[in-house]
DNA sequence: CTTGAATAGTAAGCACGCTTATTATATATC
DNA sequence: GATATATAATAAGCGTGCTTACTATTCAAG
């Protein structure tokens, strides 16, 4: 049967996304980071000079809004901005040496936030469970019509 | 071992929780019901008359969110506020006739993109993916610190 | 070279969360 | 009754996402 808590699992990974980007923030706010920019420095992070609209694409978010996050954390000394001498439209995005030093910080608060949320979750269940959320990404990247057929019209109706 | 995916955790769950949101408003959008605003119709349709303050409870945020998510539901003709007699400081909460009429598409819908989510997900899969999704939100809310001690004081350092 | 389409980035304005502070009302204590 | 504290709701202002519309630049076609 579905009747498990399945009716809540929108509630469900709703909360935690939140819980867990609360607790992050709690932790990092010492560095004056917070989890959207602590994601968008971990890219960079691992490709340096990387492009404002190739970052949109890693974060899987809409570049008006890397644009945005990015003047924040150009103000806050994280990250550079400098033109790329092949193609003039480019920005390309350089960490600074403050967020290099904060780089190791950040990994090991989230490894904490990780482990925390974690807690009393066997290692056979934690495995089903990322596999689980991963199945989910897959079928909720899938361009919109996913396997299922089923998928109502929405009907105009309800107003 | 930890290196399984457990170092993405905060990535998927973002990844999911935005997926499913973006989904569930495609979907939802011919209603011109935001999925925010949908958590707090279900809310009130279990509850009529309940008041803001008990809805933050409810939700888990902050009454000011309320208060403007309400502002923007009442100005959409959803919800209406009444004042309590008994108590002049509340506001009464009540579905319009129109909100009723959109809550079993809603729940229809909602139903579709969990089922979607989820396919190729076995049932035992989904039991385990949402008891650990439980504990999860149960390791969260525990007031911060958890049954974890090695809880680094984020050093001022990094900068 | 010019025209037109595509791409990189930004601006404006909105939704929804937050923190902090304020107003109105209720309640507890003197 | 007066004073202090607590509670319900709101206001102001910010961060992060969005859509839509714009500029600047590149590239493809003629």
């Amino acid at each position: 049967m579905v009747s498990d808590g399945i009716d809540r699992l929108g509630f469900l990974i709703h909360d935690v996304q939140r819980l867990m980007r609360k607790r992050f923030e709690a932790r990092a706010s010492g560095l004056g980071l917070s989890s959207a920019q602590w994601r968008l420095l971990v890219r960079v992070a691992k490709e340096d000079g990387v492009a404002q609209a190739r970052l949109a694409e890693l974060l899987e978010i809409e570049p008006i809004s890397v644009s945005r996050l990015v003047d924040r954390m150009e103000e806050g000394g994280w990250i550079e901005r400098r033109p790329d001498a092949a193609d003039r439209r480019v920005r390309m995005i350089f960490l600074t040496p403050k967020a290099s030093d904060a780089y190791a910080v950040i990994k090991s608060i989230a490894g904490e936030v990780y482990e925390e949320s974690l807690v009393g979750v066997k290692p056979e269940a934690r495995r089903v469970l990322i596999e689980g959320l991963e199945a989910m990404v897959r079928n909720l990247t899938d361009d919109e019509t996913p396997s299922i057929e089923k998928v109502k019209t929405t009907e105009g109706t309800a107003a």
